[in-house]
Formats: C-alpha cells, structure tokens, sequence
DNA sequence: GTCTATAGGAAGATAGAC
DNA sequence: GTCTATCTTCCTATAGAC
C-alpha cells in the first residue's frame, strides 16, 4: 500500500464514492464499498474525512458545481426551433448518463433526511435555480427577445419541468412521451416571448 | 404478547412501515423499527413476509392506491379561476403532508434500485399519469373546453410539473415561489383551453 | 400456526501500531 | 502523518420451541 497526502486520499475517496453511486446507487454507497472502490486502506477513511456525512458533503459539492448550464447550440431560426433544439441538446445529456441523473435526486432526498446536509440540499438547488435563470436570460439575448414571465417564476417553472420529466424518464424510460413533453415546454416558452 | 392471524399482522405491519417512513425516512426503515413501531414481535416479521423487498411491495401499492385525484372544487368562474383554485387545492394536500410526498420520491428512487421492485415503481408512475389524464379529462367537462395539446402529453408535461414542483418546494419550501410557478401552470393550461 | 432465541454478517467508527 | 487491527452496534434472516 503506498501512503499518500490525505488530501491526495480525499480526492481519490470523492470520486470512487461517486462512481460507486453512479453503478449501484447512494443506499449501497457504504464506507467500505468506497474504500474498496478508491483502492485506499479503510482505515484511512476515517483519517482523511471525520464521518461518512462529510464525504457525502464533498460528493454533494463536487456533483453540484459539476451540473452544466445548457448551451445554445443554433442561434438561428425561429425562437421556437432555437429553444427546442436548446431542450434538447439538454435532454441528450441526460439520455446519455440516466445513472449520474438518478444520483443527483438520490443525493438531494439522502441530504433532506441528514440534519447535517439539509442545508447543502438547499444550496444545490439554488445553484440550480441559478443556472436555469443564467441559461433563460442568455437565450433572451441571443433570440432578441424578452419573456412575458417575471424571470424568477418562468425559473422555477421551467427547472420543474425538466426536474419532473427528468424523474419520470428514469421511471419508465418513454423516449417518445419525454420528446413530446419536451416539445410542449418549448412551445409554451415561445408563446411567452415577445421581441424586445 | 398476544398470538394474531399473519393476515392481521401483515396489515400492522404495512401500517407501521409507513408511519416510520414518513417519521424518518424509508433508508431508515429496518424490519427492526417496523416491527417496534408495530409492536410486533420481530419474529413475527419473516413469517409474515418473506423478506423486507416484500414488505415494501405492499406498502408501495398501499401507498400508491392511495393517492387521489384533484377535486373540481369551485366549477365556476373563468377556466383559469376553475383550474387555478383546482390546482392550489392539490397543492394544499401537498403542503399539509410534506413527509409523506417527501417519502412517495423515496420509495420510487429505492424501487428503481431492487431489481424485483423496478416494475412496481413504473406500474406506480402509469398510474400517477392515468390519474392525471383523468383529471384534465374531467376538468375539460366540467368547464365545456376540450385542451389544444394531446392529452398524453398534457398529462405527462403537467405530471412533471407537479412532480418538479412538489420536489423543490420539499427542499426549499418556498410558499410564495412556488405559488406563483402554480399560477403560471395555471395560466398555460387555460391558454390551451377553447370552448369545445 | 405463531413467535423466541440466535445465527451470521456488514455497518460506522477508533485506539494505537508503525 | 498514515494505516492495521479491532470494537460495538445494527442489520436481515432462520431454526426450531411452544
């Protein structure tokens, strides 16, 4: 076993805990499994991190700052065709790695339920929030538009949207159903542009 | 310790499991806290079900069999005042009952992860969906529209923003933001509302 | 047919060896 | 400063007593 820093160890420890969430969920995310995966003596976790709870605060943050504003990728067209396709080009994202979607949910109900994490829950979702206003704001501008929806309100609505699709598509994985949902919210998002 | 029927012990059972989910959480739930809260005798609890997975089956299709379909309360007024108040009035149950929604996601998230309970989660969400179908259905009647976009995916794009909503208000609990998403919900189902 | 007693193992955490 | 060996607790499940 070579001996490195703890902070060499730490990273090793939030990225194998984070693959060992993506195969086989945050539940079965225990210590040893984490160890085993990270090639770390287990002893050395409880050197490196004080609890189980603050790796989890390291995953959590590490996973958090990781999540992608979604990127404009045709301005041209009419705005229905430019949000559409903006949609997705989101919606691909998530199609191609539904495990690293599924742990974020699982992470957040993990953190609501810890005293300890609540708090960072909530910051997550801020940061969410965030994103999803930088990205609606940034497409106003590229589209020449302005939204008809007080900016926060059309926020929240909008992460609900693909936050709910998002869970139901990992439910029961209905490509079509999920497309044609996706469609109807780029349809709405144009019916409340107007040009600026 | 009185002998009851496995038939009796099963129902104290399912009973006792989802108090203590909605008190702490289904990763918390043990066949140990189910049988305290029961006051059964631990025994008891391997000759009743044959393993824990079985009992989460049944208090998922307890819980699910469970879920109600929004009320028409007030069928007068505008089509946007109807499906406004019908909306907040779903939202009010929500509200009351933060804990149980809270464990609904938790249990869809722990079914996705046995493999012989995947099944049960995407029954659970085709019936969420056939409930929501039914809702916009009769909301139509009542107010003698009929809805401009397929009901599949009305039903769908409208499930996943209660979905959604309901996730980000367990985490932030936001009255006034998520009031006022309900509202823009509101208002877009009304916008694809005409006379029929 | 119902439940007591216990098996058998995996969890998070730590004292102290190197 | 890093990790080995071990403690304690809690888990699901079962064999067999009543």
């Amino acid at each position: 076993m070579p001996r490195l820093s703890a902070d060499e160890r730490r990273e090793q420890l939030v990225e194998a805990a984070i693959r060992v969430m993506i195969r086989d969920g945050v539940a079965k995310t225990t210590t040893r499994a984490v160890v085993t995966e990270a090639a770390v003596p287990l002893g050395a976790f409880h050197y490196c991190f004080r609890s189980k709870e603050e790796l989890l605060q390291s995953v959590i943050e590490r996973i958090t700052e990781r999540t992608l504003s979604p990127v404009i990728t045709h301005p041209e067209g009419t705005p229905y065709d430019v949000i559409r396709s903006t949609l997705h080009a989101y919606w691909d994202r998530v199609r191609e790695r539904p495990a690293e979607h599924h742990v974020t949910y699982e992470l957040t109900q993990y953190a609501l339920r810890q005293p300890g994490l609540a708090d960072l829950a909530r910051k997550q979702y801020r940061h969410y929030l965030s994103i999803n206003r930088a990205y609606l704001d940034s497409m106003a501008r590229a589209l020449g538009i302005r939204w008809t929806v007080d900016l926060p309100v059309l926020a929240r609505h909008g992460l609900s949207v693909l936050d709910g699709l998002t869970l139901n598509w990992l439910i029961d994985r209905d490509d079509a159903e999920a497309s044609a949902a996706l469609d109807e919210y780029a349809r709405y998002l144009s019916s409340v542009a107007v040009p600026s």
